[in-house]
DNA sequence: AAATGAGTTAAGGAAAAGTTAAAATGTGAA
DNA sequence: TTCACATTTTAACTTTTCCTTAACTCATTT
């Protein structure tokens, strides 16, 4: 059983970046680390983390507008943003867009370590590596209470519906095998299990039918695709 | 009704410490400042604080010793530490003993004002301590006294129904799981305690029922939410 | 075209939740 | 102690929600 702590590093310095992220394996914790602001959030909707250090100064998109999404998937992530400046306005953005803790570099390792640990120690008691919500098309999934929302219309699901959601939106534009789900949803994958998955897809795809640019694929033999074309 | 935060500094250097005070003050926020360290914690344990703000140079008694004797006293107010020095030890020495956040002289004071605003967000998302009371819709409840008022209706509540309200507002808008509600309030979750959270849901919902932006929705299977439509 | 996989709908049964009232328990006053 | 009262649990019954199953149709593969 994997129990480690999940760290989600956005960092666009190739060498630094390689550095932190060993050291932070070193000490125990799992790590993704993300080089590219663009691919950031894309990266952080398909993972289960416990906290994100972002990089404020990346090409193409800066942390704090990765913040920003991040914030609308996961409300109560811990943030914690790493910058060369001392600017005060760069530091109060950082605070105003609900950042946990502020690092300016260069900084000693070690109290990086310190104070993700004061921060997750903080958060501890809660479990927050189970995502509070996921993005589809127009729509926005919430596990937790099992409704999918768009706008004003809130539909809730049942927990199988959920959980069969879910799945899709973790393995979101990628396959998501007959079996892996039957395994995970229903512990085995007998004739009728199978028509029962079945039976699931098509009230999901009545669920999330108003958006044309979302559909769930079938793959003939093999499983389903939830597909999102980005607009 | 007094709504400020207040805050608890400690402070030796006398200029520094009049025009911190001050200027906390001016941004709304009530000011308790001790100049000795000696004294301090006698001073904190005769108070009410939401956040504490500790220099770590005193004379007498540094500040991880008062912030030492202040965790055993309350194990989760914030504490801050401020330092004229840069030593990575310190440093360490204040997240161990469970800084929520350091920051080093000369700082900015509107920096400082981010970060105890920060912090104090932060708390008050996840703030499961005593509050004296909760809003919902029209309703005011009031959990020490166990009653809720809506105009001059004036209800109150068995401890039981109190508890069980209590909590769901502490989640309010999010998922109260039947298990965690049974593990607090009744300690266990067989079959029949879990009847007895129904009837009790029952009587919170007639409680309730004449604010029609609230309810108490069932999520099958897993739990309630306490819902607040905000008209 | 036959065989297999998938889409869809509706019915039936099981489990959870809503509700009410009676029984059990606890608590303070006489 | 006993009685009256408030509180909580248990029980029984009803309603709702959920999942499976079955049946029939449509699509894909060989």
């Amino acid at each position: 059983m994997n129990n480690r702590q999940h760290i989600f590093l956005v960092e666009d310095d190739l060498s630094f970046g390689a550095v932190l992220k060993s050291y932070l394996e070193l000490n125990d914790y799992e790590v993704t680390w993300v080089d590219n602001g663009r691919f950031a959030y894309e990266r952080f909707k398909n993972g289960q983390f416990n906290i994100c250090i972002l990089d404020v100064m990346l090409p193409h998109t800066d942390g704090f507008t990765i913040a920003g999404q991040i914030r609308k998937t996961d409300a109560h992530i811990p943030l914690v943003f790493l910058t060369a400046k001392t600017l005060k306005e760069d530091i109060l953005k950082g605070y105003n867009v609900g950042a946990d803790d502020y690092i300016t570099k260069p900084f000693d390792t070690e109290v990086l370590l310190c104070k993700i640990k004061a921060i997750l120690n903080r958060k501890g008691l809660e479990d927050h590596s189970e995502k509070e919500s996921y993005e589809i098309g127009t729509y926005r999934f919430y596990p937790k209470k099992r409704t999918i929302s768009c706008g004003d219309e809130h539909q809730s699901l049942s927990p199988k519906e959920a959980e069969l959601l879910k799945l899709l939106c973790q393995n979101q534009n990628e396959l998501l095998a007959r079996e892996t789900a039957l395994n995970k949803i229903w512990g085995e994958d007998g004739y009728f299990t199978t028509r029962s998955m079945d039976v699931f897809i098509t009230k999901l795809r009545k669920y999330l039918s108003s958006d044309p640019n979302i559909e769930i694929k079938n793959i003939h033999g093999s499983g389903f695709i939830l597909e999102v074309k980005s607009g």
